[in-house]
DNA sequence: GTTCCTGCAAAAGCTTTGCAGAAGA
DNA sequence: TCTTCTGCAAAGCTTTTGCAGGAAC
């Protein structure tokens, strides 16, 4: 599941961005965990494995990643914003019992041609809420 | 463009919320400005009428509308909420440049139907970033 | 009189900024 | 050495909470 250090700093040195341990640890838990997960769960997670992280760090990386087209940031709530590593086109459900993220399909190809002529578009998100399966079970 | 008194008392008699002075006030400028504005930007509007209004008043009814589904709440940004009375369904554009944010038709059926099987759908939201065509034309 | 509403002040939570020291080329 | 990166501390913003006074019925 993890990758590895070769394919991680690989990743790294494509985009321009010097591989640095934290930077490489990061990239590396978003990699090998497509949870979609906040700032402080990044923080929280690999700080496990780098104990001198700090959070500034965290916030410095995810923004190289975000501009240079590595991770996608998620505002899928007001109070939280996420990042996913899957850039491709998709969408996210946000299920609002227990808080997870799932992604599903979305064919973005065609979504809001009528009415946009003469904008230039850059990003596309799609974003639902509501309660996924699991937690439809459990209410009943 | 702005609805009358008995229009707005109305639409919040019809929700169960009591038309208190603020509310309407609130209210009015929603239904007389479709810009999507912040609750900053309702509290600075509204406060020149109301002088003695509060930002804790229209946090707390820009939450009650939004409870009732008289608002539909946008997240297109991570550092800002903002809210809009229209709440049928369309897709939000938002240029980059201006900050200005655009509503276009989107057609929400269909979308996603293939992957959420089993899921409770209850919100469904497009937003797109880029430019706008105003901002496109000074950049040339 | 009882309930709900308002608004000040303070707190909370997330993110950004300033800056000094550390690391790397 | 020179540049870039890191991380602590502090500040900045938006939003929430506690609570006392006030309005409405």
């Amino acid at each position: 599941m993890r990758p590895t250090l070769d394919q991680v700093t690989e990743e790294l040195n494509k985009r321009g961005i010097k591989p640095s341990h934290q930077r490489i640890k990061v990239l590396q838990y978003l990699m090998g965990h497509f949870v979609h997960p906040t700032a402080d769960t990044i923080y929280n997670e690999v700080h496990k494995e780098v104990p001198t992280l700090s959070k500034t760090t965290v916030y410095n990386t995810l923004g190289h990643f975000a501009e240079t087209g590595l991770v996608r940031v998620i505002n899928i709530e007001d109070n939280e914003t996420r990042y996913d590593i899957n850039v491709h086109d998709h969408g996210h459900f946000k299920c609002l019992v227990c808080g997870a993220v799932y992604d599903f399909p979305v064919d973005m190809d065609g979504l809001g041609e009528t009415g946009l002529a003469g904008f230039a578009v850059q990003d596309r998100n799609v974003y639902f809420k509501g309660t996924c399966p699991a937690c439809l079970g459990i209410q009943n």
